[in-house]
DNA sequence: CCCTCGTTTTATGTATACAATTCATCCTGA
DNA sequence: TCAGGATGAATTGTATACATAAAACGAGGG
């Protein structure tokens, strides 16, 4: 029977992601093979192979013989990622409204009851983990796996851009609000207003857009 | 100046899609590193480069310890797949009749000209190398790259089952049908039009995915 | 005869050494 | 002073050797 250890490789590519998810590595941050290889402990090899994996998930990008650095987007890219998470969020929430198990219902509840908590004390670090797990919670509603891996992916790529988003005040309230329209037709067993309200909730737009724009540190965008 | 030379990974792995693409390769082929090595005379290295890029776009399965295969999917997984795909490319179309520039609009108009002749002379790979331009010139021309790349990387996975969808009798014309309903109202600028009828041309559904399911070889399928 | 356990074999995972290219520096000359 | 190019250093790309885990095989027992 296969034990199925699990490599060096794979341990580099899930902390390295850790550290993009959590502002420990920016936009624009070199990746030098030799410092990670010594910082982990590791030969270059391992090093290379998670590099791979992560420019392969657009993560960051490695151009022949230059090196890797966190990826970073220009604006018209960024806008085109809206466009196509707030297409997809909204399928996986349509297809959520009529697939989600009760367990999975009351589930996707909790998690906003408990932002309510969060969003009182305006505990930002706490609601940007509860807003993850909304999402996360709705991919895998939709009963589909290679949309949820979509998802996850692109919501993965614009994590390092969104996380910037709830230092802007009363977001954090718009943000609770949204979440609870989704909610209340995820319930109901509404599959268009799940989708619509889940669309407008990830697609920013106007002066909402450049409201986001604003908390962007300076270096996120190229171009 | 950087010359961009380009790696030997790079190299091996689109020779590795294109055999995956092609047919050389099938789901469930073994992908032994030593072979692959011995066969574009490298070393193993930039072979297991080229298998990592690979299994992160989901073409390849590489488990720990176990080598790699080019993907055998399930048929739920399947089902996943054509349910995104024509999501997705009605999003393109969608998005293609409205930002189409006039030569897109010339060019994928001849695309569906030159079918009519591989249709009449049941001409297959012909017809199946036009139907790849055909839905190239759609994700290129819905001018978002982000969704481009989604899609055609779905579009990719999906290829070793498409490929054999022509074989069955009358489906050639079925196609190019739809294909010209499609650029009709591309042409049109009716967006709504074109994203419904990309949309039904993708999604395969009842009697006509069992028909499609006929045309797979033996081993294509999984559990 | 089949199942189980231990050994052998083979392939993958990792480390290290070498090659090739890019980038930085410095020198030369206009 | 600045442009241009050559030279050196540093980093990535590749090859090879070794370590290790999984598969294959065979012997022994039930």
């Amino acid at each position: 029977m296969p034990k199925q250890t699990p490599t060096r490789a794979d341990f580099l590519r899930r902390t390295l992601e850790e550290d993009i998810f959590n502002g420990r590595l920016k936009p624009g941050d070199r990746l030098d093979e030799q410092s990670l290889a010594q910082r982990f402990n590791v030969s270059r090899t391992p090093v290379r192979e998670a590099l791979r994996q992560l420019s392969a998930s657009g993560l960051i990008e490695v151009r022949p013989r230059q090196g890797a650095v966190v990826s970073v987007i220009t604006l018209p890219r960024l806008i085109e990622m809206f466009e196509v998470m707030a297409e997809l969020e909204g399928m996986c929430a349509r297809l959520a409204a009529r697939r989600m198990t009760e367990a999975e219902r009351q589930s996707i509840s909790d998690v906003v009851t408990e932002a309510e908590g969060f969003a009182e004390q305006v505990d930002l670090d706490s609601y940007y983990i509860n807003n993850w797990k909304f999402h996360d919670a709705i991919y895998s509603g939709s009963h589909n796996h290679v949309l949820e891996e979509m998802t996850r992916s692109l919501h993965h790529r614009t994590a390092p851009y969104r996380r910037h988003q709830l230092n802007r005040p009363g977001r954090v309230h718009e943000s609770l609000a949204e979440h609870k329209k989704v909610v209340e037709a995820l319930l109901a067993g509404d599959a268009e207003a799940a989708g619509k309200a889940m669309y407008r909730h990830v697609n920013v737009q106007g002066d909402v857009f450049a409201d986001f724009l604003s908390t962007l540190p300076t270096g996120y965008l190229k171009g």
